[in-house]
DNA sequence: AACTTATGACTAA
DNA sequence: TAGTCCTAAGTTG
């Protein structure tokens, strides 16, 4: 169930664990039968993200020309779709960072640092030297196993094979991404962004759910972010200053890029939090609003209201928020 | 065993 | 707006 920062923490993982590495490609589950034996023992040469889409460029490991086409599995999670990860617990792989970490090692800063949020377990029999992953457990769509690490995914909402011009043409379709590295600073980005909001009479809470506006924002981020902008999840787009709208994409890169550093989705502010638990208010320490219905608002003590919006439940703080 | 919920997004009407 | 798809975990009976 990610956003666009568990995306981009999943994809990191994919590049400092599988990239390089001839992978074993399968469907335990049978639906993405055919085409994972298309690409079965090629190699994983690089993997990206952009907003919650996830592409995994693969190459055939004897490719005649260097700049041979890629086959990318494309993969988009969505409401419930999750990474299981596993790794050989003798593996002294220096690429293994997180293994490492698994294994007592303190945390390793830096931009490979933090995939704390993701479901790693460190097991399976070793044999001769030879490592045997566990059996995947439940409906898993996609396995990719290497000599010492094994990734399954069930539920995606999407799991398939294109091609470099199909992966251009999905790329197409989505909004600038708040995490690429620099987009604070991309005046071009924030252009597109602050333009798509302002062109439009939808409510900015629909706006910041439209991939095509801006991708990697989901329900818990568009709630808080626009808390912490002071801005009405009901106000219309083309009713929003460009100043204020400028401010909002700075906001959400650095509130979502706090959450990628900190592999976890988290918008408070720890200054802010309250300084001890709340009996049955437990979001209270992570968000601002989300999940919070008529638990008093951390700045104004006004109860969280909720509605649908777009068939999503959508929180915010009538008082704080105009 | 049935029902509810979840950090998503598409299509049809 | 409603229906559809994808899966697992939790709650209710």
């Amino acid at each position: 169930m990610p956003e666009g920062d568990a995306v981009r923490q999943l994809a990191t993982t994919f590049n400092d664990v599988f990239a390089g590495s001839i992978c074993s490609v399968s469907s335990p589950q049978g639906r993405f039968a055919a085409s994972a034996a298309r690409i079965d023992g090629w190699r994983l040469e690089t993997v990206e993200a952009h907003g919650k889409h996830m592409f995994m460029g693969f190459v055939e490991p004897n490719a005649p020309c260097p700049s041979a086409p890629r086959q990318w599995v494309h993969i988009h999670l969505g409401l419930y779709g999750t990474w299981r990860f596993t790794g050989d617990p003798s593996s002294e792989n220096p690429r293994h960072g997180l293994l490492n970490r698994l294994q007592g090692e303190p945390e390793r800063p830096g931009p490979s640092g933090g995939h704390r949020a993701q479901r790693w377990s460190v097991t399976g029999s070793s044999e001769g030297g030879v490592w045997t992953p566990p059996a995947p457990v439940g409906q898993v769509r996609l396995r990719i196993v290497i000599d010492d690490a094994v990734a399954d995914v069930s539920g995606p909402n999407r799991c398939e094979l294109i091609s470099d011009d199909e992966r251009l043409h999905a790329l197409a379709k989505l909004g600038p991404d708040p995490l690429v590295p620099g987009a604070r600073d991309d005046t071009q980005a924030m252009a597109t962004f602050v333009g798509g909001v302002r062109r439009r009479r939808r409510a900015i809470g629909e706006l910041m759910m439209d991939q095509s506006v801006i991708a990697g924002v989901g329900n818990i981020y568009r709630a808080d972010i626009l808390f912490l902008a002071g801005i009405s999840p009901m106000r219309r787009g083309d009713k929003i200053s460009k100043k204020r709208a400028e401010d909002l994409w700075r906001l959400t890169c650095d509130v979502m890029n706090r959450g990628f550093a900190a592999g976890r989705l988290d918008t408070m502010d720890p200054e802010e939090a309250p300084r001890e638990p709340i009996e049955g208010d437990e979001e209270a320490s992570r968000w601002y609003v989300y999940h919070r219905t008529g638990r008093p608002c951390l700045r104004c003590g006004t109860p969280i209201a909720e509605k649908l919006m777009q068939n999503r439940r959508l929180f915010w703080c009538p008082q704080c928020q105009r």
